[in-house]
DNA sequence: TACTTGATCGAACGATCGTACTATTATCCA
DNA sequence: TGGATAATAGTACGATCGTTCGATCAAGTA
């Protein structure tokens, strides 16, 4: 019943090596996937031995599932916490929102969101990094949900707003944003989300009521 | 200057296994992804040698390639034309829109559509794979900005629609609800779908006059 | 029936995959 | 500083990858 994680050392030698691994996996699995990563590959480019990195982790596996956790951790570093400094309301889910681009776009993630390439990667393929994905999915989509109900109890959203779906809606954005931007190449795939997502706000907005003063955007 | 296809004959023995390599290869890649394909396994599979499958293409390059080329002329089939033969306007759009689950939930597709598993899998690999995927999918947002267009010139779309924006906005919901579904196995994906659907129908029509009669929906 | 052509097979290629073992070196603490 | 332990390297394994080549088999035409 117990958890089974191994006892591993935080600190030494080995665990520097073992994040600058997972550092640079995470950034190669955006580019050839989950099942692209490769030992070998991973062991030449940083200058090492296949048998030395493979040490690190037991299996690929659990290679896998570790580079999602590194993924998971610094999404919550980048979109998380920061937009939580913002204050309640509209002002929060936008700051989420915005938090997101920041995400993809930074350049520890040459090939995008690991997460969403993942997604579709591994919907398919039962295991362990599948079921790993599948529970920081929900915590995204809990975030985005819970943002959304602050949101009305703020009065900034309707009260009757099915905050379920206004995160399921988001995240359409997200994904049709992903796949203008990265395979079309659209240019116009950061303004085209922009503007689905002002309208998914203004549809969400409390209209009955004049919302305190300063809660609407800007 | 001219096309570089290759003189190939259309009927006889050859072209029938070619078929049925390609129907299960289509299947089989919306589980493992266009890069899981192999051609040890699609043999055995089909119960023939390595060789004599790998003769029917001249790379996986090129068997990737007529995967693709094989869902895409399955997709006009079971989506566009279909839709084509509801009457323009409203009804059109949301015929192509029902006729996209149908071709998502086919039995020939176990693992979902191809396309979208393809462009997330693919979105960082150049190659004739990809060039042939974004044709694809210019192609279908084509059709999807053609059919709202439609409707704005019958009269049941705001004259003023943002029609690309609208095809965006469209397989935005269309992505979403393979990931809800897909992935996080969500029961109320197609009805999450559905709600965003109706919601953006709403908004893209023509409030300012009354339509010609029956134009709108049942 | 002979010959041509296309379809398929069998075997093998070098490369690379994940993984297992055993050394050897580096690091850390008494 | 020495001895324990952690970290890395070396080598090898069986499997499978895409691909090549020559032989064999089937079909259709003369």
């Amino acid at each position: 019943m117990g958890r089974t994680t191994i006892r591993r050392r935080a600190t030494g030698k080995g665990a520097e090596t073992r994040q600058a691994i997972l550092t640079h996996a995470l950034g190669l699995a955006t580019k050839v996937g989950m099942e692209g990563l490769t030992i070998g590959q991973l062991a030449e480019d940083l200058g090492m031995s296949k048998s030395g990195l493979f040490a690190h982790f037991k299996s690929k596996d659990a290679l896998q599932v570790e580079v999602l956790r590194t993924a998971s951790e610094r999404f919550i570093e980048t979109v998380t916490k920061p937009a939580l400094l913002s204050p309640r309301g509209e002002r929060r889910v936008r700051a989420v929102f915005e938090r997101w681009f920041a995400w993809e776009q930074s350049p520890p993630l040459p090939g995008g969101c690991p997460f969403i390439a993942a997604a579709f990667e591994l919907d398919d393929r039962p295991g362990p990094a599948r079921d790993f994905l599948v529970q920081t999915e929900r915590d995204w989509f809990e975030v985005l949900t819970t943002v959304a109900r602050t949101a009305v109890q703020e009065g900034d959203f309707r009260a009757d707003l099915d905050c379920e779906q206004f995160a399921h809606d988001v995240y359409g954005i997200i994904l049709s944003y992903c796949h203008a931007s990265r395979l079309m190449k659209n240019p116009k795939a950061r303004e085209r989300a922009q503007t689905a997502f002002e309208t998914l706000v203004r549809a969400a907005r409390a209209e009955s009521r004049q919302v305190k003063a300063g809660a609407r955007r800007r």
